[in-house]
DNA sequence: GTGAAAGCGCTAACAA
DNA sequence: TTGTTAGCGCTTTCAC
């Protein structure tokens, strides 16, 4: 509306005004400004005069649309309310930052479409590289795609086995089979995982795997070679296969990760049942205070339970309390995800923390090597995470 | 360096090439993409056509260096990893992504300088507006400078007084008014405030406030009058200065909002002394838990505390276990942000609750008013608390 | 070392 | 309704 008017006051400064302010041709400026080519110590001092006397600052657009870069990253992730996603996230915008990009910030819910609209519209802003925290690990086609498309792709805290991206993760089987093997140490027998899997995970484990979180009355019993068939099924599948609906289990994800560490562990210490004290709930449909309710309820209850994340653990604590359990006298607790109030409030709560900022942190700085031109083999980092032990893990009660 | 070939596979679709393929002219192959203007339906169609069958995705970067907008809002905030913004920013994406827009996050760690840095480099980048949860309430030139320059900016969670922009915010006066009301409605006398403010008001606050936060000892007895007197001089404070260093208390921060009303609902119950049981921290300089236990071994120590935040409820909850005070038969707890443990952990937590997803949507939707075009007042939106009452509060121990 | 000219992909006047 | 013509602000050959 007012913009026809040339005076100067509100139209912000460009190459050419600066140009014409330190007497030189727009490409010198240009050059000058952005600092390539050459361009005599004079001009080049003058251009910056100009420009800094015109509060001249370059337009970011204009300059992306011919460079092709626009110094910005994608960060796709499922609920930045979870203390886990909200630590990642701020290794990410920190570690950014001091890179010189800037982070677009999408949440998915764990919803694979959700996921795709938002890798659509990232790339719709030209992103120069994108951070996700797939929401499934076999539903990655438009992942494939855009990484095809020649936009760099990191996938953070679960790996995808068909996408050949780099990716940052901890050793999640490791880490469960860490734990439990700290509250075998401490004399438990009866442990219990409790956790929440992917939906669509869900469907897949009814039959023949024997991991179904459903009905408290001790269930199946062992389940030992049925188990050990869905490790090999996945672990010699074609590394190249893009989507693979047929897999027998979703071994990407963290939560089945974990429970593979749960499974190993208690083998190792030669409890062959591995099922009548595992919960493995469906996000946004199970509440862990009810699987872990059902739990407590068994005839011979568990002395002992690991969940999967911080959320659980709160379902666990409030279930043990709604049964007049205390931890860890009655009931021993480890969660992952080392929170605030797991630091602060009694009992401290032991954990295993998770490297949450450099897990983002890292992420971006392999996803800033690719988007600067590497193109070694993907690179599959493992971040090492810490089993802090404090107050809640005793012996077991003795009944 | 692949990119001289001209075969098709490769590069993107333009809109030359789809009005090729269609078999119009570029300015209406762009009008029938971006739906403007008018258009035959036959056209369209055929536009429609070859564009679908092109795989044609609008460069936004281009669209956006035209028509000067680029869907993308800048969120600055003081740290994602603080379940208040991290709730805050779930609401502003999801009303973003609702309005067709993207969000670019900055986090500042209070600190200004972060802050002016994080808003020029959102200026570059051309978003559409600023959602800013200001690190200052006064040092806010930088604000008024993006927005006299044009760029619409929202206030979040609290208001700047020199600034004419719109404000989204809770009333933290009425709401910790209230908090405390319910404490002494309680039966309790001896009510403890604990808070953390930005380093730079505690500079402001020693000489003639008596707000501070040093000694056990009961230092200073009541300041009735002083604090009188910092309400008066704000209140009649010029609306529309931008910078004023000179003010003797930064009304506009939540912290000291809180601590107002706190002393408001003391005073309404005749109690005249309201620093006894104050304690106002520094950000990364105090602990919560530290101040507590202060005020703990006072010879009469307070009965009831009201944290202003989740994080100082921690610090408060701890240093009451390591006294061995039971919450809430020996100690009230109440505290401001309805976190997941507050709601869990037993005792579950008296809360005031704040808005968080709906502080940030409202905020989004204010900013999307301005960016398009809305011109009126700056409105400043006050969004409701609500008090839970939980577990923590219990009439004040006997003696 | 410097300037002229071309063009990124798109939209916006203006004619027709 | 449609096409033609200009650019947006910048970088980038390519001569000079």
């Amino acid at each position: 509306m007012t913009t026809n008017r040339r005076s100067r006051p509100s139209r912000p400064a460009t190459i050419p005004d600066v140009a014409r302010e330190a007497g030189v041709s727009r490409s010198t400026a240009s050059r000058a400004l952005a600092d390539y080519g050459s361009v005599s110590p004079a001009a080049r001092e003058r251009v910056r005069a100009a420009a800094e006397k015109l509060g001249y600052r370059a337009n970011q657009l204009a300059r992306s649309m011919i460079t092709g870069r626009t110094h910005t990253l994608g960060a796709v992730i499922a609920d930045i309310q979870n203390p886990f996603f909200a630590g990642v996230t701020r290794g990410i915008t920190d570690a950014a930052r001091a890179a010189g990009y800037q982070v677009l910030l999408a949440n998915t819910d764990e919803d694979p479409a959700a996921e795709r609209a938002a890798v659509k519209m990232l790339r719709d802003k030209h992103v120069d590289g994108l951070i996700v925290a797939p929401a499934s690990t076999t539903d990655t086609g438009h992942l494939a795609a855009v990484h095809a498309a020649g936009c760099p792709v990191v996938l953070l805290d679960r790996d995808a086995p068909g996408l050949r991206t780099d990716s940052v993760t901890i050793d999640n089987r490791g880490a469960a089979r860490d734990a439990v093997r700290r509250l075998l140490a401490a004399g438990h027998r009866r442990i219990a995982l409790v956790g929440l899997v992917g939906d669509e995970d869900s469907d897949l484990d009814a039959p023949g795997d024997g991991l179904g979180g459903n009905g408290n009355s001790g269930s199946g019993g062992d389940d030992t070679d049925s188990t050990g068939d869905a490790h090999g099924a996945t672990a010699d599948g074609a590394p190249t296969a893009t989507t693979a609906p047929t897999a027998p289990i979703d071994r990407g994800s963290t939560g089945l990760e974990r429970i593979e560490g749960y499974r190993l562990a208690l083998r190792a210490a030669g409890i062959e049942d591995t099922g009548t004290y595992l919960r493995k709930g469906a996000f946004h449909r199970q509440d862990p205070a009810d699987l872990t309710a059902g739990l407590l309820a068994l005839p011979e209850p568990p002395t002992a339970v690991l969940a999967t994340d911080s959320l659980i653990a709160l379902g666990v604590l409030s279930a043990a309390r709604d049964r007049g359990l205390r931890v860890p006298e009655d009931l021993s607790v480890v969660t992952f995800d080392d929170t605030d109030w797991a630091r602060a409030l009694r009992p401290r709560l032991s954990v295993v923390a998770q490297p949450v900022q450099e897990l983002g942190a890292t992420a971006v700085r392999a996803l800033i090597s690719r988007i600067e031109g590497s193109t070694h083999e993907p690179e599959h980092t493992t971040l090492p995470t810490e089993f802090i032990d404090r107050e809640s893990i005793a012996p077991p009660p003795p009944a």
